[in-house]
DNA sequence: TTGAGCATGTAGTAAAACTACAATATATTC
DNA sequence: GAATATATTGTAGTTTTACTACATGCTCAA
């Protein structure tokens, strides 16, 4: 939650800087204030206040006052540290499964529920998803696919630049192309969002929130990527991406009532049953 | 403050009572609710509700939500817990998110470094690496490949029982293959164990350690899938996989030496650059 | 310089939390 | 068993809090 902050301050305007810049230096005085106080402490308006939170992806201020209250509260026992050349195995695997375990107690803090309702709202009517990811994002795309499809939805997914591209070029309304990247730089990428935005289709960017990706895209789940402090530091970000995904599916799944559970629970028996054959 | 509540419901009142195993029972929800929706969920008044809270010692309604979300983010509370369909997409998120947590930091519990060390010793001699994973073990199998492959050795993925069987029948000393299936129970994956054993490949499961796969391999890295408790809790197993093979490659990238860490670094370059451009 | 668009504040509204008090139920004493 | 006292709960109103609509003023471009 602070990490967001911080993160997002530069493009904020300088009301909203200056709420965000104090909420900073004084988090637990923030997560225990009113609106008017916070107004006060920081000198600007109420409403200015409220726009601070919703231009965090929030709903409000009260969702605000609880997102911090939980980051506050959160152990700090997961900590990240690096990895180094003499550690015992034993180190390596508490340190490797602490960041995996960070990266997905932060991505629970940050994940707005606004977002994973309008992503659920538009996937509700589409006539098909595509997952897309490209190198190790890839297999999320493909995971991603293998769980969505028993939804009972014409899903795919495309992991090379080219047939994204070319998908792209034919995406029509109804379609909702799901992005997975980490860094959400790949001009691939943002080329093809662009494109299939303009035809018409829905996009749905998993990626660092600042990135150029996340800009053009319809509708961000951000999954801030660790910062990669060392060279055996392995991607939690694609855990992070997974169980937001996961996340998604069963909201999804949720939305669309007794017809996809039917659905699931059919996919469930075929696996068990031949699991005792 | 859960047990708090459980400690003191004794001595409530009915309608007190009534709030609290209210709450026991949905405390994500309660800690989302406002007042009205408390009284409602619970069909007392407004002020009974704000009489249970002060009854605890709170100042009043809000200080009690403030209490119980932070309650709710204590390490303690990462507990498992079944989606329902009435759930919020809140409720969701942090149900999924959870489950997902819990089974990393009971991955990181009950990962032998013992084992961690057999598994690394076998690939440091090894001639290929093989990652076999049938279903949705094969995204993860494909992306163990595409990690370890990273450090100069030869490595492929086998994600179907025709492959991995045709493999098993041509596998050599030398050859070692690391099987990713969650309940251990396709019997083709214990076939192929069974006869690329017998040929000399060194056999390492990433399973459920009480299995007959786990039984027939070499080398046993346990990954306890969460019990199946509700047809939405999607498989959280797949990410302690994910994690296990993220800390495997990690300590054999150390064991590796200079060599492994400098292809590592090469990989990483040639992505950061091709950002930039 | 003027006008469009954005940032910000003012004033008002809706809703949430809380209070005072009345009504009902429960216990107590004769 | 009746009458009174006490405890429990709800109703109706007040205050506080969060939020909205709109107006003002500022910035930047033409």
């Amino acid at each position: 939650m602070l990490n967001l902050i911080s993160d997002r301050l530069a493009d904020f305007t300088s009301t909203e800087r200056r709420v965000g810049e104090w909420v900073l230096k004084h988090p637990r005085q923030a997560a225990a204030s009113t609106l008017a106080e916070v107004a006060n402490a920081t000198g600007v308006s109420e409403p200015s206040v409220i726009r601070f939170c919703r231009r965090l992806g929030l709903d409000g201020f009260r969702e605000f006052s609880r997102r911090l209250t939980e980051a506050l509260s959160q152990p700090a026992s997961y900590l990240h540290s690096a990895v180094a050349a003499d550690d015992t195995t034993a180190d390596v695997v508490t340190k490797v499964l602490d960041a995996s375990i960070q990266a997905l107690v932060s991505t629970r803090a940050e994940l707005p529920s606004a977002a994973i309702d309008a992503a659920v709202n538009a996937l509700t009517g589409a006539r098909q998803i595509v997952f897309a990811g490209l190198g190790a994002s890839g297999h999320v795309a493909t995971d991603a696919c293998h769980k969505f499809f028993r939804l009972g939805i014409p899903c795919s997914a495309l992991i090379d630049p080219p047939s994204l591209l070319q998908f792209a070029a034919i995406a029509a309304p109804g379609d909702v192309i799901v992005i997975v990247s980490t860094r959400g730089a790949w001009h691939e990428s943002i080329d093809a969002t662009k494109l299939a935005r303009k035809a018409g289709a829905v996009i749905i960017a998993v990626s660092e929130p600042r990135s150029p990706l996340a800009r053009a895209a319809d509708i961000v789940l951000p999954c801030r990527p660790a910062e990669d402090t060392s060279l055996y530091t392995p991607m939690s970000s694609r855990l992070a991406q997974l169980a937001v995904l996961d996340t998604l599916q069963v909201t999804l799944a949720l939305a669309l009532g007794e017809q996809a559970t039917d659905r699931l629970r059919a996919t469930k028996q075929v696996i068990s049953s031949r699991h005792r054959a």
